[in-house]
RNA sequence: GCCGAGGUGGCUCAGUGGUAGAGCACCUCCUUGGUAAGGAGGCGGUCGUGGGUUCAAUUCCCACCCUCGGCUCCA
């Protein structure tokens, strides 16, 4: 196994080798830049013209030429000024603009066959290094990444050492596409998006709506629990209670326009701190008091763009798992390291256990509040991730402009990373509403607030849930749990029984008492991914039992009914 | 928002300058069958919307809307 950054060498490497292919076939391209990323690699070409997902197994043919050829990378090093003018006379103006803002005086040409480039490096030996690669696929990207800017043609490929990571990865591709969460919700009918109601907005279908339930009572039960206490508070609110926040100031963008009511705006919820703070400042609070910990499943709209809506990962309606933590300033470390500790117990519960803990600190321009503050800030939540178990990474600059955080990204059965809780200090929000306690010495103090959520949203956690298991929810969160089949009309009284017998334990259950032959039924059953199906027929009707199959196959025989429900409660209780 | 690809019955998708087809689903009938699709018949679409070209447009052209893949952004 060889070394993350020697794959990234490979792959960058194998972006000259496309780039160079693609100057061959095609003239009249530019080149910008072409850097690995996570999975593999890509380049920016200017060029007119759009590529097509045909052009692809030409420019690989032609990278296969190249590769054969096994060119050198040979790097030279020239003066910049001189880089410069060749750039420009050659016409390679993104190239130019490029080696214009490297400092120093001289600048790397990597050359390999007829294709050179201006680039850092490092490099492979020689082309014939690259021995499994592929272009993936096609899309648009800016210069710069700014869209007033030139448009490029960006092509995406991958490169691994062996053919079985490449096949592995690809297999992973489809994978992924088959457990594309849009997909899955159509198929078990959980829910949908149309275009009557809008992009964006979720309409939960009853089982999507009751697996909701499910995490929502999980959720507010959780929170009860470890000292919480759980409010509601209203979608709309006069624009007044925004300015106040800062909100109509600093993210009016995100925001709908404002609906007049008795001659006064109002907009609908962005964000649900406000309303948390205004019930603090209904009264006054102690010292002894604190902290004080709200939370709330507070839905928020907010405007996306179009293009960036993606199912329920990116929606423009959602319900935030919201919490809002008033504690006084001696108590921040120890309270930063209970949400912590919160949010890993409820990822874990979901069936998450491996995580990317990311420190992001202040801003270098955009940031309320003074930097000692925000740095003794970040020296105790830094101090709060050295006592847990866990790795973290530091973004430098990465905070919001309000304070420091701590993001916890979960990884999937696919190895892919999603961001869902997050812990954020907020520096802003308590000198905005000017809320404050009472200290032991009868002077008013300002609390210090914690914004956080463990879920990040109920659409997306339930969005990466999805994918995460490919739809066949753990027992505790499948909306029904088990459907339950006569063999013919003989049993269909004792398959009645046994229904009322389940819902009486709690059991999420139904019957399937359609004229249809089992094999049919357990087909259709199989496919909604429901973990258990019971099979009535005669002889379980004369013996008192069922006959269950559990999800994937697996033949479990019969067992008198009793066993069965308590084999069921037990699964529940375990949250399997 | 920008670039690219698409919008055909509830779903998945064929197809065509002469106003449409399959499979699944749904309905009816036959079938009562022991662990991933029993059979027959039927209902259902002004082919995303609005213009234009044409004797004739779902098909060609233009605009718009929406979806998807990216860019950017984000819970």
């Amino acid at each position: 196994m060889k070394n993350k950054k020697e794959l990234e060498t490979l792959r960058h490497s194998a972006s000259h080798i496309m780039a160079a292919a693609v100057c061959g076939l095609f003239p009249e391209v530019k080149i910008a830049i072409g850097p690995s990323i996570e999975d593999g690699f890509y380049y920016d070409f200017y060029k007119t013209e759009s590529f097509t997902p045909e052009d692809l197994p030409r420019i690989e043919e032609k990278m296969r030429e190249i590769i054969k050829a096994n060119y050198p990378f040979i790097c030279k090093t020239m003066k910049k000024d001189e880089a410069i003018k060749e750039f420009k006379e050659s016409g390679e103006k993104f190239k130019a603009e490029i080696a214009e803002g490297i400092e120093g005086d001289t600048v790397n040409i990597y050359q390999c066959g007829a294709f050179s480039d201006l680039c850092r490096g490092p490099h492979i030996n020689s082309t014939g290094e690259v021995k499994f690669f592929k272009l993936l696929s096609v899309a648009g990207a800016y210069w710069r990444g700014d869209s007033s800017k030139e448009k490029m043609q960006r092509i995406y490929g991958t490169a691994f050492f062996s053919q079985e990571e490449l096949d592995a990865y690809l297999l992973q591709i489809e994978e992924a596409k088959k457990r594309d969460h849009r997909k899955l919700g159509k198929d078990l009918d959980f829910f949908s998006i149309c275009d009557e109601v809008g992009g964006g907005l979720v309409l939960w279908h009853p089982k999507g709506a009751l697996v909701r339930d499910i995490i929502e009572r999980y959720w507010k039960d959780f929170h009860l629990k470890n000292g919480y206490e759980l409010l509601s508070t209203p979608h709309i609110a006069s624009e007044e209670l925004y300015s106040i926040s800062g909100h109509l100031q600093t993210y009016s963008e995100n925001m709908y326009a404002p609906m007049e009511i008795e001659g006064k705006p109002y907009r609908i919820k962005p964000m649900n701190c406000p309303g948390h703070l205004m019930i603090y400042k209904t009264k006054l609070h102690s010292y002894k008091e604190l902290p004080i910990r709200y939370a709330e499943l507070g839905s928020v709209y907010r405007f996306e763009r179009s293009g960036v809506l993606h199912g329920l990962l990116r929606a423009r309606g959602f319900t935030q798992d919201d919490g809002h933590v008033i504690v006084a300033p001696e108590m921040l470390e120890e309270e930063m390291l209970k949400i912590f500790n919160l949010a890993v117990e409820m990822l874990k519960t979901f069936g998450f256990s491996e995580y990317e803990i990311c420190l992001a600190t202040r801003p270098e321009n955009k940031f309320v509040g003074e930097i000692a503050s925000w740095e003794a800030a970040q020296k105790s939540i830094e101090s709060t991730l050295q006592k847990t178990q866990y790795k973290y990474e530091i973004d430098e600059g990465g905070g919001a402009f309000y304070g420091p955080k701590i993001d916890i990204k979960i990884k999937d059965s696919l190895g892919r990373s999603w961001q869902c809780s997050t812990i954020q200090f907020d520096f802003n929000l308590p000198e905005r509403f000017d809320i404050y306690y009472i200290d032991e010495n009868g002077k008013r103090a300002r609390p210090y607030m914690i914004h956080r959520a463990l879920l990040g949203s109920l659409e997306r956690f339930f969005g990466v849930l999805l994918e995460h298991y490919s739809g066949a929810l753990p027992l505790w969160l499948s909306p029904i749990q088990t459907v339950i089949c006569n063999i013919n009309d003989e049993q269909t009284e004792y398959c009645k029984d046994l229904l009322e017998k389940f819902k009486q334990n709690g059991i999420r259950a139904s019957f399937d008492g359609r004229n249809e032959k089992i094999g049919h039924k357990i087909r259709e059953i199989a496919m909604q991914k429901v973990p258990y199906i019971v099979v009535a027929g005669n002889k379980e009707k004369d013996s008192g039992a069922v006959s269950a199959r559990a999800r994937g196959n697996k033949d479990l025989g019969a067992m008198p009914i009793n066993a069965f429900i308590e084999k069921i409660k037990k699964e529940e209780a375990d949250k399997m």
